[in-house]
DNA sequence: GCAGATTCTGGGAACGTTTCCGGAAACGTC
DNA sequence: GACGTTTCCGGAAACGTTCCCAGAATCTGC
């Protein structure tokens, strides 16, 4: 260990070379590994590094190399579970190769979405990872359409004007199978509780139910599109509840939606499921532990975060743009029940 | 919105000079909004940038200012959502003032603590946010003596060698409430399952627990720390069980540790608060909308977040170290009754 | 119309690296 | 011992900014 006594200045590589008594480029290719270095070279550059306890400055290296080994993550909001889960997948797989994240919270405003892709870009980082507050912003569309830098998309459907790699879940066949399995239960009139319609999980959930219903006539679905927020979840419940011809069965469209459904349940003394059934999406402690278990259709969140940060580095390397499709499933719960 | 059509690389400064005319003295005077710059110039160079599309490179600026407005935030697992809440606060404080937030995940090991922030302070981030995964790890406090970047502690304590800022959870009037309103419901032993005892949360909350306890020789305290997972909580939650006199309260130290012990509760059928009381750390959806809603020792994550970026923010401006402490609060429910 | 103050501008040295290039030294070959 | 290779090393030009410094231009007061 080396102890910083008198030295008040970091040492540079100017100050190692000068220490080892050879030229400044001799000490650069020590430590780059170069080949054209003697094994006593090697041993007086190392020494004097050991002594003066000198580590090379990143900030130069990337200016001079043009690699920053850094990607910047734009989420709308890194405290929701679902996202700290892929943020974590995708760090740890990113931080494995060398790589640093960038982590900006656009808070679920598109007009933040396009300042941080831009304030990336310019911090010159080698890649971006999006999971974007909006498909249809025209500001981000037009900041990301410039880039030249390698963009990994978190379930989002872009123009293809964008030329983004893109890792989406499989909606579809989960949301399939819960309706499926309350049809089977009795169930005639389904309402779906989501997010923003320009997001695709929502577009991508609400296609399902539908192509379902329209396998059975005698099905009805009523969908209810608005944010991902519990507030939604609660109000959008309240409307269904009280409105015409009320759905025997809900699906929550997300983790947030799905507090504030049962806030509203549990305001209005429901219980599940023998007076309502319940679906969720993606688990959380609440869906496991929830009396009875919430029915839930689930992915798995820190896969997704590895596979986008998989093909990130992919296209670090020289691959070409590649969308990556990973399942979701539906675990039945003691949450769906046939119709009272 | 300027399309990059002939230009293949991207304008820097001197070609924004030469467009315009001036030098590139002028040019980053005007940029920096220099007082010694005349209107003409101004326009003819802003002109200039706003054809070319130009935006300062953040490496040349960083390298050359000594300041690369980043700062880093070591934490344990972001996917845990009181960091995650942490991490949302911090980063949308660090946001406003201009300020970008690496982040690194330790994955709970403090061989990585290390590791991340020599890495940071390779990357020459100018302060950094640590929630560390041990507070004795060697090769973590040598990695910080040295250091001249300002940190700030989340809840954490570290010799007074390192002077680092902290912000600290007064952990221990909320415990000593909800230990009172145990004792109080008539419970003579209470069972706590906790982290690693190097940390300050599980040692804060021990402390006020058995501080309670010594002011009632009648009651008697069992901790058992471990880690902060479902794991470790639902083993701890079987040991006090079946141990001799088991706890008819139980205190869990942490989201997931409430995790484990609702499971195991589940798996032996108990059920709260007749056959044994609960009490929670940190406020999640699953504590509030289990049945019996779960009493908490809550406190404000986001506020957290924030304060410990304000904190970062001070000592950038030249503030000394300083600590800050957010209080706890015991938030009641009816997850405790008398016990059986 | 001139001295001195003020406002503005350009040149160029830094920041700390990497890497190209040319040359010196060592080596083997005839 | 001359010569071509190979191995190793140092000099210096970049990378894209900021900022000090000196000098030019303009202004002010008389």
């Amino acid at each position: 260990m080396t102890v910083g006594l008198g030295r008040s200045q970091r040492a540079g590589i100017r100050q190692v070379a000068d220490r080892a008594g050879v030229s400044v480029s001799s000490v650069s290719r020590v430590l780059t590994s170069h080949p054209d270095v003697s094994a006593r070279m090697r041993k007086r550059v190392l020494e004097a590094v050991e002594q003066l306890g000198y580590e090379p400055d990143w900030l130069a290296q990337s200016m001079r190399r043009g690699a920053t080994l850094t990607v910047g993550f734009v989420v709308g909001d890194i405290s929701n579970p679902l996202f700290a889960q892929i943020a974590l997948g995708a760090e740890v797989s990113l931080q494995r190769e060398g790589y640093s994240m960038l982590l900006a919270n656009s808070q679920n405003q598109p007009v933040l979405d396009a300042r941080h892709i831009r304030l990336f870009q310019q911090r010159r980082v080698d890649g971006l990872l999006l999971s974007l507050a909006s498909e249809n912003h025209t500001e981000t569309l037009e900041a990301l359409a410039g880039l030249e830098t390698p963009i990994v998309l978190i379930d989002r459907d872009l123009p293809p004007a964008v030329a983004a790699s893109a890792v989406l879940s499989d909606h579809q066949s989960g949301m399939r199978a819960a309706a499926a399995s309350l049809i089977e239960l009795g169930h005639r009139r389904i309402g779906m509780i989501t997010g923003s319609i320009d997001l695709r999980p929502s577009r991508e959930r609400e296609a399902a139910l539908r192509a379902v219903c329209a396998e059975h006539p005698e099905v009805g679905a009523v969908v209810r599109p608005g944010s991902f927020t519990a507030a939604h979840g609660a109000a959008a419940t309240a409307e269904l509840l009280d409105g015409a011809d009320p759905p025997t069965a809900l699906v929550a469209g997300g983790n947030q939606i799905l507090i504030g459904v049962l806030r509203e349940l549990r305001a209005r003394g429901l219980s599940v499921p023998s007076d309502i059934s319940l679906v969720s999406c993606d688990e959380v402690p609440l869906s496991e532990l929830y009396d009875p278990p919430i029915a839930t259709i689930v992915r798995d969140p820190f896969r997704i975060g590895q596979r986008a940060a998989e093909l990130l580095l992919g296209r670090l390397r020289g691959d070409q743009p590649h969308h990556a499709v990973l399942p979701s499933m539906f675990a039945p719960g003691r949450s769906c029940g046939p119709p009272r």
